[in-house]
DNA sequence: CAGATGACAGATTTCAATATCTGTCATCTG
DNA sequence: CAGATGACAGATATTGAAATCTGTCATCTG
């Protein structure tokens, strides 16, 4: 439809693709709607990906991909003491999450359709996220400012993880517009940072 | 099809619509099967609930009350120290949850269906429940054991109940059968007291 | 000859006709 | 006459035939 003199890379197969599912849906964005957009026919677009489930599988991780690396810059040391980075990375999370779903709802529905799909996927997201509450948590050992579960660090940031859950889990986006939302989520986190900050006693 | 002289109560038709979407299923239990197997016209049943809605709901809400009467028990003063207490508490509500969903897949999935259909039901049921966890809560703070955030006992009884949340909402019930999961509710069980817990310093 | 094509088989989806179900109500019956 | 019935209209679900899609591959082309 749109013939390119440029070359079929991933990339603009990609770019093609996530057109395709903001345009038709995910339920009705085919491969053969991918190639017509891109003006090849659909047994190019096989020769980037080996099927329609890999396709959508990068697409998705490009996705998560944004999220984890603006909230990598804050997981980064250097950048403020533990306990405030941990608060901030929480927030980043809920409030990058939170506009995902409300700013494009169409969109939102469509990538959690996606995700229920790449269980891989999203468990590398998850795995990566929690690398990165472990390092802040880890360095919030170091510092004296808080104490583990067990001594884990990894399976205490995995709990904390999953103790907030109901503030990034795509499952629970329905209710992220509800009033006392914000409210919730700071109990749920001041509840978190008490259970990990270090006793005197 | 069985014919009875016993009278046509709201008892009995609760009863034969368990028994119609236990056997057929959320998809295809109609209204028709719960008056054929009680040997009426599908018209009484209706004498009895306004709509077939209604009757789904009547049946949800006897399920979920079943719960919530054993973990009203745990709730009750008197039983123990308020941190084992709400630790008892929660390690019910997992294995009372982790049971319903592994002893039956199909009557499990049955009824994630009918808790989907019934939002109204599920907000009251957690209500109930967030109520329990807060006397706990409360009694924890009278006894010296707990501190709550902000001094709301409620809203902080919410928090623990959104903290745990990956281990009694249905929606994560496909993680229930993981090898680690005692482990991770463990985790945050712990991280969850500790952050409830009075601080001497 | 690297990369693109499109015909093809089997899988999946769409669509419209048909069947079943929900909820009402005038009528019946003990 | 309290309570049950079943015919009925509109809504919803099922079904099977036709259309479309996925993934492959022999063939083409610059």
């Amino acid at each position: 439809m749109a013939p390119t003199t440029e070359a079929l890379t991933a990339e603009r197969i990609l770019e093609a693709t996530e057109e395709a599912l903001r345009r038709h849906g995910p339920a009705k964005a085919t491969v053969v709607d991918v190639a017509r957009a891109l003006g090849v026919s659909h047994g190019s677009v096989y020769r980037h990906f080996r099927t329609k489930a890999a396709l959508r599988e990068a697409v998705t991780k490009r996705w998560l991909d944004r999220t984890s690396q603006i909230l990598a810059e804050i997981a980064r040391p250097s950048s403020s003491p533990p306990p405030e980075a941990l608060e901030h990375w929480l927030a980043t999370l809920f409030t990058a999450k939170r506009h995902k779903a409300g700013d494009d709802p169409e969109l939102f529905a469509t990538y959690s359709v996606l995700l229920d799909e790449a269980s891989a996927v999203v468990d590398e997201h998850v795995a990566e996220l929690v690398d990165q509450l472990s390092d802040i948590i880890h360095r919030g050992v170091m510092e004296g400012d808080f104490m583990t579960v067990d001594g884990d660090s990894v399976a205490t940031a995995r709990a904390v993880f999953h103790a907030t859950n109901r503030f990034h889990d795509p499952a629970y986006a329905h209710e992220w517009e509800q009033p006392g939302i914000e409210a919730e989520f700071t109990t749920v986190v001041t509840l978190v940072l008490r259970g990990l900050r270090r006793r005197i006693d």
